[in-house]
DNA sequence: AATTGCTTACGAATTAAATCGTAAAGCATG
DNA sequence: CATGCTTTACGATTTAATTCGTAAGCAATT
């Protein structure tokens, strides 16, 4: 079931502008990654070229310009690397996650409610 | 004030070692670590050596066998890597972040009351 | 003092990630 | 069809992390 798949750093980055956009060529993604980081363009194809070969992207490559989108949801990647870091720097308790990242920087008044809406579920349950 | 020092993943597992018992020598470190992963004794001389060179952890060497302690807290340093997941993974958000945690892996009675204690104080806040 | 065993130091090899240069192919336009 | 622009493919280099082999020092034991 789990797919052991591992993004590295600048793997992620480039899932992020595919989970956002649905689809993008190699352009689109070196365009948008240029504002921040600066890397040749061919450094961004080589990337997905990779990712291509690991799964961790599709791409239509029956035109000439190949279109990605990815592979896996950004969902499952959360939770695989939240579910890690838990482990490995949390001790394995969820809620001290949860304090840690609630110090960090406060949510605002509807998150703040979301998170309550969940909190009472979880509390109906135990 | 940021330390800007990003341990890497072996790293980590040592500083873990050292947060639970204080103070620790190569060898007690290497036996926790090789538990659960094979490497051999001089690997874990040799990363912890490079961490004192990096000033991620401090050393007594007034004796033969060295005694080291983290010199970076557990609290800092899941705060900068819970910051760092919440930006590149969460968009920024940090309720995303805790939504998955909590669906992830629910905590239990004594943890949710902790957790409704914060929400409670940051309701107050806003 | 020789042997054994544990320690640190340190160079070197291995592995993995990221970067880039160059070539070849497609396609539009003059 | 030649020129120029954009694309992919792919090998090579660079950089960083991890791993290990070997030497040297020190201390206890024989």
């Amino acid at each position: 079931m789990a797919k052991h798949i591992k993004p590295t750093e600048s793997e992620l980055e480039i899932l992020r502008v595919l989970w956002d956009k649905g689809t993008a060529t190699v352009r689109d993604v070196h365009e948008i990654l240029s504002e921040h980081k600066d890397a040749g363009y061919t450094t961004t194809l080589k990337l997905m070229q990779i990712m291509f070969e690991k799964g961790i992207v599709k791409r239509d490559d029956s035109n000439k310009t190949h279109i990605y989108r990815a592979n896996i949801s950004r969902e499952s990647t959360q939770q695989q690397i939240v579910g890690k870091m838990i482990n490995s720097l949390f001790g394995g308790s969820s809620s001290q996650l949860v304090m840690q990242a609630l110090g960090n920087q406060a949510p605002n008044k509807e998150e703040l409610d979301e998170i309550q809406k969940m909190l009472d579920n979880l509390k109906k349950q135990s």
